[in-house]
RNA sequence: CGGAGUGUGGCUCAGCCUGGUAGAGCACCUCGUUCGGGACGAGGGGGUCGCAGGUUCAAAUCCUGCCACUCCGACCA
């Protein structure tokens, strides 16, 4: 089956075609490359997800790649839900885009500013407010065509000064960028109102419970703004918020997104308590919650929303005609998830001492089959029987049929965190059993090949 | 960008102080024995010791410069 849909770009649709170990390409790493101090950027170099080729720049391999291909689509589904259009811009920009917004010479080193042949100065781009403007301002003339959110999938770079923890702060980064356009505030506070519930719903699919906290709007400017917050032990800011955010109701899909009371009002609640990062932290007004009620604690950033009104509209003069037959420049939002973050934060969230534990909607594989005793006919048959059928039902799995000892199949399905490991080998097979573990919870059950299959056919 | 440190086989590291023919464990290849939680034996392949100069009869080792990477700090999706 073609998948391929574009080539240098993130957008390849995620790979469900089952797998022999003995034909896949991953390289597991026995002992941990010493410059990995966070547990997730250990893993991933352990599991064969990544490999560093300079600093702060990560080639994805295959695993890491069937990984992010999963947060991608979810991250996909959720802003195709609430409205937004998908588009992709390119990685390289002109200088002079940046110079019409007034940003070329404020956004400082952490830009890595490139010329072309012909001594054109270029930038690799950090965000793409200004190439969405000018994109928009090419082509929308009137409020009957708002509201407008485009999105696109695409590498970022920005030059950090230090780059650490992997893919956690990297200079090359994915990151999913939309960019709202609406005639009036109250058209533009609904666009950023949907994007937070789209947000809400994107982390809970991933098995993460991300806290909305009011934030800094930094070099994107503007004045209302939410970091999305998951809490780790780990996380690189301190954060404080109250108890109740630990169990809000993640809004339903079938949300709808164009009922502007009803999306406020899941703002309204999710925006009820006190959340604040440290910078914008107010210890007077944390201190005055109760005590059962205050949570401190460390934070990693998933997701970043602002609303900037007509900050680039305006210099870059993306005006569009109100029904009272004027000109305005558009109201403007933006919102980023960086899925290539992502990846290392939900390992902060999963993993034990043996390694990933993969919440199921963005395992790279669903299942695994070890061979416990490869070259033994009955264990031979056996696994290719389940492998066979369960690939035939569309179940993504990953078949250890390597010529090694049970120990180092154990050690490696542990290591890679896929959820669910069918144990295949003589033992079991005497009794007609195989096992099946729960990597989660390590919880184990002995059941008959069949009852293992009808447990995963669809 | 300030401070600290590290570059020796794919990985983890020893050797450097006190210069004298490059090592170990793991991984890899071959053969045999093993085989339900990272087996064992025998044999084998693989490194211009980050780069460039310098000192010396002789440099992984001493000196100078450069580069890369890591950690602490300021900064950040």
């Amino acid at each position: 089956m073609i998948r391929f849909l574009c080539g240098a770009c993130p957008i390849n649709k995620s790979s469900a075609e089952p797998m022999r170990l003995s034909r896949y390409f991953l390289p597991i790493l026995r002992e941990t490359p010493k410059e990995a101090e966070l547990v997730s950027h250990r893993l991933m170099l352990r599991a064969g997800m990544i490999r560093q080729e300079a600093a702060g720049i990560y080639a994805f391999l295959p695993l890491g790649l069937r990984v992010l291909n999963k947060i991608c689509a979810i991250v996909r589904e959720e802003q195709d839900r609430s409205g937004a259009i998908e588009l992709l811009m390119p990685t390289i920009q002109s200088a002079d885009l940046w110079r019409e917004s007034g940003r070329y010479d404020d956004y400082g080193k952490e830009m890595l500013r490139i010329k072309d042949r012909h001594e054109r100065e270029m930038l690799y781009g950090p965000t793409n407010e200004e190439m969405i403007t000018e994109i928009f301002r090419a082509y929308v003339r009137s409020y009957k065509d708002l509201p407008l959110n485009l999105y696109h999938l695409q590498w970022k770079f920005r030059d950090e000064v230090r780059p650490r923890f992997g893919t956690m702060r990297a200079r090359e980064f994915l990151m999913k960028d939309a960019y709202s356009f609406d005639l009036d505030y109250a058209g533009a506070r609904h666009a950023y109102n949907k994007m937070f519930v789209a947000y809400l719903r994107t982390f809970a699919r991933m098995g993460l419970r991300a806290i909305p906290m009011v934030a800094d709007t930094g070099p994107i400017g503007g004045n209302l703004s939410h970091e999305f917050i998951i809490l780790a032990s780990t996380g690189e800011s301190e954060v404080f918020c109250h108890r109740d955010y630990l169990k809000f109701p993640i809004p339903d899909a079938d949300v709808n997104f164009d009922d502007v009371a009803a999306i406020q009002a899941i703002v309204d609640t999710w925006t009820s308590r006190y959340a604040a990062t440290s910078e914008k932290h107010d210890a007077a007004a944390f201190e005055a919650l109760p005590a059962d009620k205050k949570m401190s604690a460390r934070g990693i950033e998933v997701g970043h929303i602002f609303y900037f009104g007509t900050k680039y509209s305006k210099p870059m003069r993306a005006v569009v005609a109100g029904p009272d037959g004027g000109e305005h420049p558009v109201q403007m939002g933006s919102y980023g998830i960086g899925p290539t973050r992502l990846v290392a934060a939900i390992i902060e969230a999963f993993h034990d001492d043996a390694g990933i534990k993969w919440p199921e909607a963005v395992a790279p594989f669903r299942l695994a089959i070890l061979n416990l005793k490869q070259g033994d006919s009955a264990t031979d048959a056996a696994c290719e029987s389940l492998y066979r059928e369960l690939s035939a039902r569309g179940v993504e799995l990953l078949y250890n049929d390597l010529d090694e000892r049970p120990g180092p199949k154990f050690a490696a399905a542990d290591l890679i965190g896929i959820p669910w490991q069918i144990l295949v080998g003589p033992k079991g097979l005497a009794e007609g059993k195989v096992e099946l573990k729960c990597r989660a919870d390590g919880s184990r059950e002995l059941l008959t090949p069949a009852d293992a299959l009808a447990r995963f056919a669809r």
